[in-house]
DNA sequence: AAGCTAGACAACCGCGTTCCG
DNA sequence: TCGGAACGCGGTTGTCTAGCT
């Protein structure tokens, strides 16, 4: 291996630094200012290679830095914007005030990749293993008739089941064989990426020419499987906004993470339409108060979607996509992104969002706890769905 | 009390990108 | 335009500690 010049000395230090060395670090940048790491070493007298002395000021001496433990909103920040964006966790951590990108990263290693698991959720893809089972079932050919997967194991069929409660999908019709319950697993765990970014961005909820922008760059984001800075910025922000207007639209994230991230968005490369864009929360995103919130809000009405009735299945279509997505009402003087000189800029929001998360009889402080809780309470109420392992059959 | 294990977090490594002469 | 140095990022590894047996 070949060491950067700065590093490529025997006796560079490694592993733990000491509180001297930091004293030396916070020294040296109190003085000369933050930059210029390879001379850092040597002006401050340390026997430590640049690049370290630099990941130590970044990661853990700043004095912007916040050293205590992440809040529910900022988990579920994290989750959302992961999924939009993926592991961009340089990008991630900017959103975050006082984060950086290794503490983001490890919380998500540590801590959020194992509860999203646990819900049933893939945090790679967002999707719900249930979804995935009826990839492989696509696959392997588990569709035709009087195919079993009772072999699989039974957590995977109760997250399949609980995927209908935090997914809120376009239908399809259930394949033949199926019945009606097993309908709603599959209802649960079939959409094609094209319906999303459809059924997603109702055009009609936009109300100005730089929301359309953006909207039509997503409309036509699966056209193009760059997926450039400027996209993920685009992708932040409607995360962002979906976040601060519709507080209440936790579990729906993972539908438009799946969208957003698992495929490509193709947005014009102008930066106007990310800075200078905004927009505001339609009439129906303002009526549906979080203190209204019904979990039934989430659900589609399934006999409607499945009717014979074009009219009615767009009535239900159409009342998902409201709730699903809506434009924000942000203050822009409160929520801003620059780009300059390729560097990007953190966005400040005045009032960190506060996300109303499913209701739960436990009282849940956050989105994944809520979902812990929701997914205890559904297994109450359908005792016997959990009982048989052979939903499919 | 000793050993083991898992979780949390700090630090390192390799590689791609940007900067600059 | 080119090449080397510096920087930044994401993945991985190492270390420490608390809890359990």
């Amino acid at each position: 291996m070949v060491r950067p010049p700065c590093c490529d000395k025997l006796n560079v230090k490694r592993g733990i630094w000491t509180a001297e060395e930091d004293a030396k670090i916070l020294a040296y940048v109190s003085k000369h200012g933050a930059g210029n790491w390879t001379a850092v070493p040597k002006k401050a007298g340390l026997r430590r290679c640049g690049k370290s002395c630099r990941l130590r000021w970044t990661n853990y001496l700043r004095p912007d830095l916040k050293h205590d433990s992440f809040t529910p909103q900022e988990e579920e920040m994290i989750i959302r914007l992961h999924a939009a964006i993926g592991s961009r966790w340089a990008i991630i951590a900017q959103q975050l005030p006082g984060r950086t990108d290794n503490d983001v990263k490890n919380y998500w290693n540590t801590k959020l990749r194992k509860k999203l698991s646990d819900m049933g959720i893939d945090p790679v893809t967002h999707k719900p293993f249930s979804q995935i089972l009826v990839d492989y079932g696509n696959i392997g050919g588990l569709y035709k008739c009087g195919n079993r997967i009772g072999s699989l194991n039974r957590d995977m069929i109760k997250n399949a089941f609980m995927s209908k409660s935090q997914h809120l999908y376009q239908p399809s019709p259930p394949p033949p064989g199926f019945s009606n319950i097993n309908s709603h697993l599959m209802m649960s765990t079939t959409m094609a990426v094209s319906s999303q970014a459809e059924s997603i961005i109702p055009g009609g909820l936009l109300n100005n020419t730089s929301d359309n922008m953006i909207m039509n760059s997503l409309g036509n984001y699966s056209m193009n499987s760059s997926v450039d800075l400027l996209t993920q910025l685009q992708a932040i922000k409607l995360v962002t906004e979906a976040s601060n207007c519709a507080n209440n639209m936790s579990a729906q994230f993972y539908h438009e993470g799946s969208l957003l991230s698992s495929s490509s968005l193709s947005l014009p490369s102008s930066s106007s339409s990310s800075s200078s864009s905004s927009s505001n929360c339609s009439t129906a995103g303002q009526e549906k108060s979080p203190l209204n919130f019904s979990w039934q809000d989430f659900l589609l009405d399934e006999d409607a979607l499945l009717s014979t009735d074009p009219q009615e299945r767009n009535n239900i279509v159409e009342q998902s996509q409201n709730v699903i997505f809506l434009p924000n009402q942000i203050n822009n003087e409160n929520y801003n992104t620059t780009q300059t000189n390729n560097t990007v800029q953190r966005m400040d929001y005045g009032a960190v969002p506060s996300y109303e998360f499913p209701a739960t009889s436990s009282g849940a402080s956050s989105f994944v706890e809520a979902m812990v809780d929701r997914e205890n309470e559904m297994f109450l109420e359908f005792p016997d769905l959990l009982e048989d392992p052979c939903f499919y059959n």
